[in-house]
DNA sequence: TCACAAAACTGAACAGTATTCATTTTTAAA
DNA sequence: TTTAAAAATGAATACTGTTCAGTTTTGTGA
C-alpha cells in the first residue's frame, strides 16, 4: 500500500482518540478501561493496540490534537492588542476561556498529564509546554516596554502566572465546576499583574525577601535556569 | 480483647503505612503495588486488606500523620514574629522546606493526592487542607494592619499563594530534584507579596482588569465565596 | 500454667482488566 | 479479478488487586 493513502488507519486512529477523550474525561485514568473506549469507538479492544503502544500511550497522545487548537485561539486573540500588561490579561483569559469550553481536555491535562512524570518525557510534552515560549516572549516585551518589573527572571513570572492559572483550574475541576471558570479571573490576573508590574521602589516596603540587588539577582538567575532547566 | 488494648494491631498498622510512603513515594500510585508493600511491611497481602479497604484508602490514610508534623512545625515557625508580611514570607519558607525534607510525602501529596477527586471527599483531605485556616487568619491579620491589599476576599489571596507554592513544588518534582527547592523561594515570594501589598493606589498603572471599584469587589466576593464553596 | 475465645494474620484462590497474537477481513494496486 | 500488504479482530494470556477459609497469636479468667 502506498504510504501517502492512509487515510482509513488515521480515521479509525482518530475515533479511538475521540473515544479516549471522552471516557478518560470523565473518570480517572485508572478507572477508564480499554474496553469502554474501544466500545465507544467502535472497534475491537485489539484494533487500539495497533495505534498505540499501550493505555498510557493513548492518553499521552491526546494533547497533540487540543494544542494545535489552543495556540491557533491564542494567536488569533492575541492580536490587535498592543502593550504587554494587556496580553497578559487576554492570555490569562484566554487560558481559562480555553478550559471552561473544554472540560474533559481539562480534567486529562490537569489532574492526569500534569503531574505524570512519563509525560514530561514525551513529545506530547513539548507541544503542551510549546506554546509558553509565547508567554515568555510577552513578559520579555513588558521588560524591555518597561511596565513589567525587569530585576527577576523571565521564567519566575512565567511560572508564577502557569501556576496561579492551572491552579484555579484544578480547583475549579475537583469542586465539579460548581462556579464559572471566568468568574474570578480579573482578580487573580489582578494580583499577579500587580506583583509584576514595574513601578519606582524606593524600599518603602519591598525589604521582604530581598537581600540582593536586583541587578545581580536577573543575572545570577539566568544562569541558573539555563543550567538546571527548570521549565 | 480490651479495646483499649489494640497496640498489635496500631504497630503492624504503622509499619504498613511507612511501607506505603516509600513504595507509592517511589512510583507512581498505577505502578506502586501492594504486593511490594507487604514485602517491606513484613507482612502477608491480606494483612493490608485488615487495616485498609483498598490500595486507594491505604493511600488517602498516609496524610494524616504528616499534617500534623506539618502543623506542628508551622507554629513553632511562626512564633514570635510580629507583622503579617513576615509570617507570610515564613509560611511560605516552611511550606518549601518541609516538602523538600519529606521529598517521598511531597510526590505522593503533590501528584497524587492534590488531584484526586475522590480524595476531596476523605477525612484526610480536611486535615490536609485544615491548616489552612492558619493562612487565612495571617491574611486576614495583614488587611486588619493595612499592609495587605483589604479590596479583595481573603479567600483569592490564599489561592494565589497555595497555587504558587504548589505549582513551586510540583516543577521541583517533576524535573527530578534537581535544584533546591528553596533556590528560588525569594523570588517567588517577593512576587506574590508585592501583588498583595496594600499601597496607595493612584490609578497609576493600575487599570488592567479591574473594572469594578474595590468596595463592591469584597463584598460581592465574599458572598459569592460562601455561596460557592470555592476553598 | 492451662484453656479458650477473640483478634490478627496468612496466602492460595479468585476476579477484573490490560495486553498479546494467530487468524480473518479489508484495502487498493496490478 | 487476483493478490499481497495493511488493518482489524477477539479469544487467550498475564498481571495484579482483592477475598476468604483456615491458621496463628494474643490476652484473659480459671
Amino acid at each position: 500500500m502506498n504510504p501517502t493513502h492512509n487515510r482509513k488507519k488515521d480515521m479509525t486512529r482518530d475515533q479511538i482518540v475521540k473515544a479516549a477523550i471522552q471516557v478518560f474525561g470523565g473518570k480517572s485514568f485508572l478507572e477508564a478501561n480499554i474496553s469502554e473506549i474501544a466500545q465507544k469507538a467502535e472497534v475491537a479492544e485489539g484494533t487500539i493496540y495497533q495505534h498505540f503502544k499501550n493505555k498510557e500511550d493513548l492518553l499521552f497522545f491526546i494533547p497533540r490534537e487540543r494544542t494545535a487548537a489552543f495556540c491557533e485561539g491564542l494567536e488569533l486573540h492575541l492580536q490587535g492588542i498592543q502593550d504587554a500588561s494587556n496580553k497578559l490579561a487576554k492570555f490569562a483569559w484566554y487560558y481559562l476561556y480555553f478550559f471552561k469550553e473544554n472540560p474533559e481536555y481539562a480534567r486529562i491535562a490537569m489532574l492526569e498529564l500534569r503531574v505524570n512524570k512519563n509525560f514530561q518525557k514525551t513529545k506530547g510534552y513539548r507541544l503542551f509546554r510549546g506554546w509558553s515560549d509565547t508567554l515568555l516572549d510577552i513578559i520579555k516585551e513588558g521588560q524591555e516596554e518597561g511596565t513589567i518589573r525587569a530585576d527577576m527572571d523571565l521564567h519566575i513570572i512565567q511560572e508564577l502566572l502557569l501556576g496561579v492559572l492551572e491552579h484555579y483550574v484544578t480547583r475549579w475541576l475537583l469542586k465539579d465546576e460548581k462556579w464559572d471558570l471566568l468568574e474570578f479571573r480579573g482578580h487573580a490576573v489582578d494580583l499577579v499583574l500587580n506583583g509584576i508590574r514595574a513601578r519606582d521602589v524606593q524600599g518603602t516596603q519591598g525589604e521582604v525577601a530581598r537581600k540582593e540587588k536586583p541587578a545581580e539577582i536577573m543575572s545570577a538567575r539566568k544562569k541558573t535556569f539555563k543550567n538546571k532547566q527548570m521549565v
